[in-house]
DNA sequence: GTCTATAATAGGATAGAC
DNA sequence: GTCTATCCTATTATAGAC
């Protein structure tokens, strides 16, 4: 067998440079924040990302999609009736956005254009993992993309409210909403 | 009667400055960008923004919040049908975001917390002005604000999910979804 | 693999001439 | 009101010892 493609420290970096990107954008996080965060001098950070700070960034984008991948994107191809997989979830969605309180990472790093294609990729993959599922369930595939499209575009532009306001409930309705809306109201 | 307050040339600074916040957000605009955008040297600016550049993403945010209440809040108040005042405000919300093209100022200076509270009011004072049009239509107050804030949380939505996919047929049919929605089904 | 030290650049901001 | 020149700081990034 290949040697196991040791996990190295660099996930558990990777995890940290998230939790700073997805707040404040590329260009708010400076170097000496993520020292900070990762306790690593900026050397170090060097080794794990030659290619410095798009580097970085580009690493965390990808481990986000991977991310939603796992714990969004794969439970929707599950051939289990559809109601039993929206509830899960729009679970899965407030825990991953921390019931409104943790901003969108791919929101929040589009202008930059920084590691763009792995962002696209997350928000067009879901709209393609819904669909599916709505699919699978007997709805029309137009339709089920407009339902899909409009579930994710809910999703985003209530995590905007819900900060601008500083009103977490905007979230919580709308994942309430979203989640009869898709589940067959 | 009082001198016209002379519509100096500042008010012309803040319109360039807008459209640089708005696409990149707070830190990405340097001072040296806004230089070349309007032309006039850094020592300039700082005669028409003697805070500096937290001063001039406030007065940018300001300038917003002014143009959104010209050009959505107050007409929503007209005393004519609700059918009449809808389809306005999604075309004016198409004009004001380039039909999707342009970012939400909003959404991206959030982040850097600068100017908030205009920011903050542009949201209130929108989902506030559509409450009170629905409410003047017979719709119960409850339920107007639901509807009202699902309309603003769908259009902040549809520029984040077009940006990100680079598919501004997003925007479009959210916004056509919303004013149906909006005006009665 | 992590560190200290340092380079090279760009940032925001100010002083003062005109 | 606009400019040139300058200051100070923070930034990203690299070199090289351990």
């Amino acid at each position: 067998m290949t040697p196991k493609s040791a996990p190295s420290s660099r996930d558990e970096i990777v995890t940290a440079l998230f939790g700073l990107f997805r707040r404040g954008g590329y260009d708010v996080v400076s170097l000496s924040d993520i020292s900070a965060a990762t306790g690593l001098g900026k050397s170090s950070l060097y080794h794990y990302f030659p290619g410095g700070k798009p580097d970085m960034a580009e690493a965390v984008a990808n481990h986000r999609l991977a991310t939603m991948r796992e714990k969004l994107f794969a439970p929707l191809a599950a051939e289990i009736p559809l109601p039993a997989k929206i509830a899960p979830m729009t679970r899965s969605v407030d825990s991953l956005y921390a019931g409104g309180d943790a901003p969108c990472h791919v929101a929040n790093m589009l202008p930059s254009g920084v590691g763009s294609s792995p962002l696209k990729a997350i928000i067009v993959e879901w709209i393609e993992a819904l669909s599916e599922a709505l699919k699978q369930a007997g709805i029309k595939i137009s339709a089920a993309r407009v339902l899909a499209t409009d579930a994710v575009v809910r999703i985003e532009g209530a995590l905007v409210v819900a900060k601008a306001t500083g009103d977490k409930r905007v979230f919580a309705s709308a994942l309430r909403d979203i989640g009869a809306d898709l589940a067959g109201r």
